[in-house]
DNA sequence: CTAAGCCTTACAGCAACAGGAAGGTCAAGG
DNA sequence: CCTTGACCTTCCTGTTGCTGTAAGGCTTAG
């Protein structure tokens, strides 16, 4: 099966599935007479696995070792267990992260006239020489 | 005053703010003799303009806005929440779209039997073929 | 013969910087 | 005078996960 035909099936553009071979995340597939990429049915489902673990927020390098275990038969659910429990973190701490956004611009927008004046608290609260607040907790990226 | 002291005082990296230069988010200081850039008291208060205004979420380009408005007295502060009401339903929305992946995975790690069998139910639920959904709203980036 | 619709490769670009190389400058110490 | 270290300069590369575009080959229909 041709590569639009793998993208239709797998709903990945076809451009991506070459990107993920070029990064390795999945192996080469066969090759026709003419150069054109072959995909069997296990490719398909290695990129319909991986469109659904990019859904799901897993970044590439998170995905390789996703594959890997999804391959192996011999895998514990254990270790995909702790795989998915660290991301489910890692999306709270980014919830977090925006809620505090969130939060800090609403009552931005509350405190602004909203008017034809060019007084602005918007604008005084970003003037203010704010500390530079050293985060309080350990600086994870 | 050199670079790294406006560094200090506005709390970004020098780095950044020859970056902020290159893509003319600030006006180049003037130079010494030596070539070496010369803040005044004015860019400083730019950059941490800028500095706050990043934190709170803002990219570039609104950043560029915000400086706009801050620079000109003759804004009205309507502009200004505007500006900011925007932002704020893009984090919300940004929120939305993490606290349903933050479900799914929690739904996830539920499932998953956690142990040293191969049978797992994140994996399986990866790899079923689920209906690659067509997101039900407008494309927001 | 030509047009379309596939396919191939390779390179550029997005955001918002960070890191590093290669070199000039400046102040202090011996 | 020379060296050392801490600045400063520019330029280039790399990051993440692709997407867009160019330039060309294959295949089939009209």
């Amino acid at each position: 099966m041709n590569i639009s035909e793998a993208a239709k099936l797998s709903g990945l553009p076809a451009k991506t599935i070459r990107y993920y071979e070029s990064i390795d995340l999945i192996s080469p597939p066969r090759r026709a007479a003419n150069g054109y990429r072959c995909y069997e049915a296990d490719d398909i489902a290695s990129l319909c696995f991986l469109r659904q673990a990019r859904q799901f927020g897993f970044n590439i390098d998170q995905c390789r070792l996703l594959l890997d275990l999804y391959k192996n038969p011999q895998r514990r659910s254990a270790e995909v267990h702790q795989l998915v429990s660290d991301k489910l973190e890692e999306v709270d701490a980014h919830i977090r992260e925006l809620a505090d956004t969130r939060e800090l611009l609403a009552k931005l927008v509350g405190a602004c006239a909203n008017d034809d004046d060019a007084d602005c608290a918007i604008i005084d609260r970003l003037a203010s020489p704010q500390e530079q607040s050293q985060e309080r907790e350990g600086s994870q990226q």
